[in-house]
DNA sequence: TGCTATTTTAGAATTATTCTAATCTAGGCG
DNA sequence: CGCCTAGATTAGAATAATTCTAAAATAGCA
C-alpha cells in the first residue's frame, strides 16, 4: 500500500505533469512507480526496461528522469560522487545511505527531528536533506 | 582566527598524518589550510596551485585530496552529481548550498539540532549530514 | 490521412575522475 | 656526502556518468 502516490496509473500520472505519454514513458513511468518506493540509477533503470523488453535509449531514461524531476514526480538525491539516484517518494524525508552496498533507505520525515533551522542569508529554502550515512559495524 | 585548525604549520600536519612532506603536498597543505574554512574542488585547487607557481599534475591534486580525507584533513562533502567538494572544516557540522552559485557555507553543529536519530538497521552511523539546499527567492 | 511539434535515438562530445607505467625524489644508510 | 629504494609525481590514456547533436520517428490534432 503506497498511500502517497496520488496516481491511479501511468496514464494519468503523465497527464497531470503535462508530459505527452509517448511509450516510452509510460512503460518507465510504471516500471518506476509499481513498485513502491525505489532508489535508483539511470542505468538500473535502462537494465530495467531492456529486461522488460521495452528497448529506450539511455539519453531517453535521462531525459525522461530529468522531465520527472521536474514535474515532481521524482526527487534527485545525490549521496556518491559520480551517480545520481532517482527516488520515487516524493513526500518530505531523509535518508539512510549504506557505504558498503551503496543503497539508500527512506527515513519518514517524522522519525527525526531538525529543529532550530538557521536562515540562509539570502535566497530561500528550497529542501532540507538529512542523510545518515552507514558504515560497517566496527 | 581558526580555533579548530591543531597544526601550526603544514609540515607538522603532514607529520602527524603519516604523510611524507613532498613539495607538492606541502604546497596544498598551505593553500588549503593557510585562509580559514573552505569548500575547493580538484579543479579549483589545480588552479589555485598554478596561480601560486607550484605546478601540481591533476592526478596529484586528486591523490592528495583524498589522502587527506582519509587522514581526515579533509572532508569530502557531495551535494551535485558530477562534483565533489572538499571542505577543510572537518569538526562536525553542516551546510548550506547555494544552487545559483554552486557555493557551500558552513553551519556550526549547535546550530541546528537533530534529535531523535533513528539506528541503522544493521551497521553503523558514521556520519549525519544536513545540507540545506537554498533557490533564489521567488 | 496529413502535418507539425514533440520525442526518441545513435553516436559523438563533454566532464570529472581514475588508472598506468615511467620518471622523480625524500630521506635513511654507508 | 652521494647512493639507493620505497614512495610520490606525472603525462597521458582510460573510464564512467552524463549531455549534446542532428536526424528519424511518432503523437495527436485538423
Amino acid at each position: 500500500m503506497s498511500a502517497h502516490r496520488p496516481f491511479a496509473n501511468a496514464l494519468d500520472m503523465l497527464r497531470a505533469a503535462k508530459l505527452r505519454p509517448t511509450r516510452q514513458r509510460l512503460a518507465l513511468a510504471k516500471i518506476l512507480f509499481e513498485k513502491g518506493d525505489r532508489h535508483v540509477t539511470a542505468e538500473q533503470l535502462h537494465d530495467e526496461a531492456a529486461a522488460a523488453a521495452v528497448p529506450v535509449s539511455l539519453a531517453t531514461i535521462y531525459n525522461t528522469l530529468h522531465q520527472f524531476v521536474a514535474a515532481r514526480l521524482l526527487r534527485e538525491v545525490v549521496v556518491n560522487p559520480g551517480r545520481s539516484y532517482f527516488d520515487t517518494n516524493v513526500a518530505d524525508h531523509h535518508h539512510f545511505f549504506f557505504e558498503e552496498t551503496g543503497k539508500l533507505m527512506d527515513i519518514a520525515s517524522d522519525r527525526i527531528e531538525v529543529t532550530n533551522l538557521p536562515q540562509p542569508p539570502q535566497g530561500a529554502i528550497r529542501r532540507v536533506d538529512v542523510v545518515i550515512r552507514v558504515g560497517p559495524k566496527s
